[in-house]
DNA sequence: TATTGTTATACTCTATAACTATA
DNA sequence: TATAGTTATAGAGTATAACAATA
């Protein structure tokens, strides 16, 4: 293609990363949006369904399917928020810190390989040049 | 987010720039994958709808449906290749050739504005760098 | 009245399988 | 036998609308 569209780039970019992100997580049976979702409930701060679908920029009735997933896998638990019964809290099980560990670093090493050919610290600017436009 | 995945950047740095060449592409009656399969069609060298498919990386059969809808808005044609019966060539019409010139300008004007935010020389550098990667 | 979670539903994008016509 | 285009179909991923419980 003489230029490639910038929509055409980042879209065949996140395509071919998937290849190998994808075949990573295997072993932890989960997918990288599972992966997103327990890596913000990661954090020393409790969300709720809703505060972590914000987090991660989708929409809390996808979240709910995400959470039930994780939920199922028993990597996550819900549990009524107490001094506002509308919210669940969702925090991730002991197991689901433990996979949450050990899928991020499965995905650090996938993106590491996926990034390989750039020389220098291009692999650092990429990710900081992406970091200002999202 | 801390440090948010090269996969989530990938796809947010995507969905934002949709939301400015989405509306940019709206006078012209078409969306970005089918500016995509125009542009290919848009070089000296004619292509059957396969040989299309994969320059965009798309399977033959979401093809058809991309050639369907440019047929019916008159800017592309199919016709049978010539050499082998079994091939459809498919051609930009006049008003496809028009309307990928103009389109693909207004595309390149919200792709700037997507990249405004960035210093110097950082936009013809992001794009190299996923370039690399595609 | 507004918000949280939920369900039902529908829409977009994509691929797989099977068909047809050609080679 | 193999290939190009097509159709039917199914599976992700996502959002909208409507509802129940709670604020």
């Amino acid at each position: 293609m003489s230029r490639p569209r910038l929509g055409y780039l980042l879209k065949h970019a996140g395509l071919r990363l998937a290849e190998l992100t994808g075949p990573a997580l295997e072993p932890y049976g989960i997918d990288g949006r599972e992966l997103a979702v327990l890596s913000v409930l990661g954090t020393p701060e409790p969300l709720s369904q809703q505060e972590a679908a914000q987090r991660l920029g989708i929409d809390r009735t996808t979240m709910v399917a995400l959470v039930d997933a994780l939920e199922r896998k028993e990597l996550v638990g819900r549990r009524p928020h107490p001094g506002d019964r509308r919210k669940n809290m969702v925090e991730p099980t002991e197991r689901g810190r433990d996979t949450l560990e050990r899928a991020a670093r499965a995905v650090d090493a996938a993106e590491e390989a996926f990034l390989a050919g750039l020389p220098g610290d291009d692999a650092r600017l990429l990710r900081d040049l992406l970091g200002r436009l999202v």
